[in-house]
DNA sequence: ATGGTTGCTTAGCAA
């Protein structure tokens, strides 16, 4: 069973390389995040026509995502439910085949000290408590997406320049080992324990072509999930050519 | 400190 995130940024303008990429790989779960569309204008019978069905939470302009199954997921649930009046769409998710797959899009939290860095602390504090609430660390469950955090300085290319971002900020950090104390490890770490992998470039300042990369794309799972977890890998390739999203996939593998 | 690029929307915001 393979499972994928991707930041697309924007589905209509990266649909021909996702109808591409899901043509290539198969998966039979991908999570799509920055989907910048309000649902009525998603790309839907484009996708469907590749076999997959679409779960979306979208908004216009902004935010906004999805999950892709090649099976007809058992239940599908939008936004953290916490009765909050929240107009941002960060997370959907799915049951499928007795797995639950979260797929969230984190505030990036422009800068630390500014009113969105804050948001991004409160919804990763929010986000545990939707786990603990609806959520047990027992069963098999993934949570992927977009998380802009690095989590470690290994996670990117230049550490000692990304360190006061809001991608690699302490608390960012904190607020994410919050997340994963619920009962969750990060898949890719089973697998490859080396730096140097990276899932974003910014568009700017030749990030890709000096690899100025940082890993902010994450696929965290329970014990019952990570047992069943093969392979992981990002797809850099994805990255390169015409008109790439700044986003790379991330993919693993269960059995 | 600023700017560099991309996407959506159409001057400015978000990333």
């Amino acid at each position: 069973m393979l499972i994928a995130t991707w930041n697309v940024n924007s589905i209509r303008a990266r649909l021909a390389r996702a109808q591409k990429w899901l043509e290539t790989h198969r998966p039979d779960v991908l999570c799509l995040q920055e989907l910048k569309v309000q649902d009525a204008d998603f790309p839907r019978a484009e996708l469907e026509s590749l076999g997959y069905r679409a779960a979306v939470f979208g908004q216009k302009t902004y935010n906004g995502v999805a999950i892709l199954t090649r099976a007809e997921p058992t239940s599908v649930s939008k936004g953290l439910g916490d009765g909050e009046q929240d107009p941002q769409a960060r997370l959907i998710a799915v049951q499928i085949a007795g797995l639950e797959v979260i797929n969230v899009y984190v505030p990036n939290g422009a800068e630390v000290g500014t009113d969105k860095y804050e948001y991004k602390l409160r919804w990763l504090e929010k986000l545990r408590a939707h786990l603990d609430r609806h959520y047990r660390p027992d069963a098999p469950l993934i949570v992927c997406g977009d998380f802009n955090i690095a989590p470690e300085d290994k996670d990117a290319a230049q550490p000692e320049q990304w360190r006061d971002s809001v991608l690699c900020h302490e608390l960012a950090r904190q607020g994410l080992q919050n997340v994963c104390a619920f009962g969750l490890t990060d898949l890719f770490r089973k697998h490859v324990m080396t730096g140097g992998h990276y899932s974003w470039w910014d568009y700017r300042m030749l990030g890709f072509p000096k690899n100025n990369g940082l890993r902010i794309d994450l696929v965290l799972g329970t014990p019952a999930a990570a047992a069943r977890c093969k392979t992981a890998w990002i797809d850099r390739d994805e990255r390169k050519g015409q008109q790439p999203s700044d986003h790379a996939p991330v993919v693993v593998e269960l059995d």
